[in-house]
RNA sequence: GGCCCUGUAGCUCAAUUUGGCAGAGCAAGCGACUCUUAAUCGUUAGGUUGCAGGUUCGAGUCCUGCCAGGGUCACCA
C-alpha cells in the first residue's frame, strides 16, 4: 500500500494543488445549485415544455390572423398512395392533363430552401412530399408555412402532382392549410434511405414509453401499425375459417358468478345494486359447452379472458382467446381442424405456409407431428411413466434428474412440470402433444379403457404452446365426481387455487350434452408466432403497465 | 415474490471504469439558401442525471431505501 510520506514533493504539491482546486470548484457548484433552486421556485411549475410553449404561441399566432388551426371540415381527394398511383398513370399518358390532387396527413419532415420548401406528409398509407415554392403559394403563404407550421402537424394541401428532377412523386402544391396543429413534438424518428434500406435515426424505441404512450409509438414506428394490422387480420381469417365451415360466433358473459374452466387464479369485482361478488372469466369453456346441451352444434367465441397471475413476456393479465366447441366431434377430428385452421389464418395473414420465429422455421404446410405424451416423456425426458405409477418415485426420478419440485404435487402436475421443461422447447416444427393425466384435466373425457388418462392434446410450435384441447366429458356423473375430486385436491392445498362446484354447469349436462371436441388457442401468441415478436406486449395495444408515482397520486 | 441489468435534454446516446465545471447528433429558436430528401452552412438556447436519504471539501459516478422498465427464476397454460 502506497502512503504519500513517500511521495516525491512535487507529486504531493501537484496533489495538494488538485485538491484545493477541487474545494473551490465544488463550492461554487454547490452555490450555483442554490442559485438555480431559487429561482426554479420563482417561477410557477409549468405544464409545459419550452417546446411546447412554443407550438402554443404559434396557435395563437394563427388565430390572431384569423385561422382555425383545428377547423371542423377537410378536403381530400387522393390519398398518398393513390396520388402516386395517378401521377404514374398520367406519365404513361392515360391522363390528358397533369393530376390535380387534394391531399391531408402529417407532416413528417421538412426541408426549406429559402423560397421552397420540401416536405413529407405522411398518411394511413405511407408517405409522400410536398413541394412547395414561393412561385406558386406566394411569399406570405410561405412565410406563413415557415413559421407557424411543425413537424407533427397535419396539413391539407392542393395541387399538381409532378415528379421532381430527384425523380420523387411529389404535390406541387397551390394552396394548403392547417388541419390540426400538435402541441407535443413527436419522439424523433427520421429515415435515411441507403441503397433501397431504411436507415432509422433516433426511433422511439424504449419499451416502456413504446407501451404507455402507443400513440406515440404507432405515429413514429410504422412496423408497429403493421403488427396490428396483422392481428387484425388473424381475427378476421378465424371468423372466417369458422364462419365457412357453419360454427356460430357467440358471446358468452365477462362477468361470472362462478369462474372456471381453467387452472388460473381469477380477478373478483363487485356488483353494488345486486351485492353480489362477481368473477372476470378465465376460460369461456363452460358457457359454450352449455351452448352444445342447447343445441348449437358449432359454436366459438373470440374474446377477453382474465387471469390474476405473473406478468411476462408470454403472459398478460387479461389476453385474447379463441374457443371452439363442435358436437359430433373427438379430439382427432379437433387436431385436424386445427391443421386446417392454422395453415388457413398464416395463408390469410402472411400469404404463405411458412413461417419465421426468431430464427426458426416453422412449416406449416405439411400435417403435423403427432406424439403421444408419455412417449414425448420417454423420448426426451429418458422416464418411463410407467415404472413411476404414483407422485412419490415420480418427483424423485425427477429429482434425479435435476427438476425440484414442492412435496404432495400431484402426479399430473409432475408430468406437466417433465413436458415444459423435457418436450416444449424442442418442438420447432409443429407438434401435437396427445393423452394427458387425468387429474389436471378434470373436463376431459377418459382414454376407453384407462382411467388415468384422458383424450387431451397440445399444440406446439417455436418451442411455444399454443394451443389445448380434447374430447370433453359430457357425463355428468363423471364429471361432478371430477369436480369434487379437484375440490379435494385444491382444498389440502391452498385457497386460492380451489374451484367452486359449477352445479347449473352439470344440470345443463344432465339434460344431455352431444358427444364433443373442445379447443382453445392464445390468440396473441398466434399472432406473435404470425408477426415474428418476441414479446406478448408487441401483439396488444395497450399492455399492462404498473401505475406510475404520479399517476398514483391521482386516485 | 427472488436474483441480475437499466433509468442522463423532446428523441437517440456519451460522461460512471479511477468522484473534480454534465456533452454530442437529431428536434427547437434566430439568420442564409428556388430541386431537397438524416438537405446544407452559421448561430442561440435547452438538465431536479427516476425519487428520497447517506458518505465526502465535492456525487450523474460510491452506499442504503423506494419507484418504474427489461431479463431470468418461481407462480401460471
Amino acid at each position: 500500500m502506497k502512503s504519500n510520506n513517500h511521495l516525491p514533493e512535487s507529486e504531493l504539491r501537484s496533489r495538494i494543488v488538485k485538491l484545493v482546486r477541487g474545494f473551490f470548484i465544488g463550492l461554487s457548484s454547490i452555490m450555483n445549485k442554490i442559485l438555480k433552486k431559487m429561482t426554479g421556485a420563482a417561477m410557477s411549475e409549468q405544464k409545459y415544455t419550452k417546446l411546447e410553449q412554443n407550438r402554443l404561441e404559434k396557435i395563437a399566432r394563427l388565430r390572431e390572423m384569423g385561422i382555425e388551426p383545428y377547423p371542423h371540415r377537410v378536403e381530400r381527394t387522393h390519398t398518398s398512395q393513390e396520388a402516386i398511383a395517378a401521377l404514374e398513370g398520367w406519365e404513361r399518358q392515360e391522363e390528358a392533363t397533369p393530376v390535380a390532387a387534394t391531399l391531408v396527413g402529417r407532416i413528417r419532415s421538412m426541408r426549406p430552401m429559402g423560397k421552397l420548401v420540401f416536405a413529407h406528409i405522411e398518411d394511413g398509407e405511407g408517405r409522400i412530399q410536398l413541394f412547395i415554392r414561393m412561385n406558386e403559394v406566394g411569399e406570405e403563404a410561405l412565410g406563413l408555412l415557415k413559421e407557424n407550421f411543425d413537424l407533427g402537424d397535419f396539413i391539407q394541401a392542393s395541387g399538381e402532382l409532378i415528379r421532381t428532377r430527384a425523380g420523387e412523386p411529389s404535390l406541387k402544391v397551390t394552396e394548403f392549410r392547417m388541419i390540426a396543429k400538435a402541441v407535443t413534438p413527436l419522439p424523433a424518428a427520421k429515415d435515411e434511405e441507403v441503397e433501397g434500406e431504411i436507415i432509422r435515426h433516433a426511433a422511439l424505441t424504449d419499451p416502456e414509453t413504446r407501451y404507455r404512450q402507443r400513440y406515440a409509438d404507432l405515429a413514429v414506428n410504422p412496423h408497429v401499425r403493421q403488427i396490428f394490422e396483422a392481428r387484425a387480420a388473424t381475427n378476421k381469417a378465424l371468423r372466417q375459417f369458422f364462419d365457412d365451415r357453419g360454427f356460430i360466433e357467440v358471446e358468452t358473459p365477462i362477468l361470472q358468478p362462478i369462474y372456471g374452466g381453467a387452472a388460473a387464479r381469477p380477478f373478483v369485482t363487485h356488483h353494488n345494486q345486486l351485492k353480489q361478488d362477481l368473477y372476470l372469466r378465465i376460460s369461456f369453456e363452460l358457457y359454450l359447452k352449455r351452448l352444445l346441451v342447447g343445441g348449437f352444434e358449432g359454436v366459438y367465441e373470440i374474446g377477453r379472458d382474465f387471469r390474476n397471475e405473473g406478468v411476462d413476456r408470454t403472459h398478460n393479465p387479461e389476453f385474447t382467446q379463441l374457443e371452439f366447441y363442435w358436437a359430433y366431434a373427438d379430439y382427432q377430428k379437433v387436431m385436424d381442424l386445427t391443421e386446417e385452421m392454422v395453415r388457413y389464418v398464416a395463408q390469410e395473414v402472411t400469404g404463405g405456409t411458412t413461417i419465421t420465429y426468431q430464427g426458426m422455421n416453422v412449416d406449416l404446410a405439411k400435417p403435423w407431428r403427432r406424439m403421444e405424451l408419455s412417449d414425448g416423456v420417454a423420448e426426451l425426458a429418458g422416464i418411463d411413466l410407467e415404472d413411476f405409477p404414483d407422485a412419490g418415485s415420480l418427483a424423485a426420478v425427477m429429482k434425479e434428474k435435476g427438476i425440484e419440485s414442492a412435496p404432495g404435487t400431484p402426479r399430473g402436475k409432475l408430468i406437466d412440470t417433465l413436458v415444459g421443461e423435457f418436450l416444449e422447447p424442442t418442438f420447432v416444427q409443429p407438434t401435437f402433444l396427445y393423452n394427458y393425466p387425468r387429474d389436471i384435466s378434470p373436463l376431459a373425457k377418459n382414454v376407453a379403457g384407462n382411467p388415468e388418462i384422458v383424450e387431451r392434446f397440445e399444440g406446439f410450435m417455436a418451442g411455444m404452446e399454443l394451443c389445448n384441447a380434447f374430447t370433453e366429458l359430457n357425463d355428468p356423473l363423471e364429471q361432478e365426481k371430477r369436480f369434487i375430486e379437484m375440490g379435494r385436491a385444491y382444498d389440502s392445498d391452498a385457497d386460492d387455487d380451489y374451484h367452486p362446484m359449477d352445479e347449473d354447469y352439470l344440470r345443463a349436462m344432465r339434460y344431455g350434452m352431444p358427444p364433443n371436441g373442445g379447443f382453445g388457442i392464445g390468440v396473441d401468441r398466434l399472432v406473435m408466432l404470425l408477426t415474428d415478436q418476441p414479446n406478448i406486449r408487441e401483439v396488444i395495444l395497450f399492455p399492462h403497465l404498473r401505475s406510475r408515482d404520479e399517476e398514483k397520486d391521482v386516485e
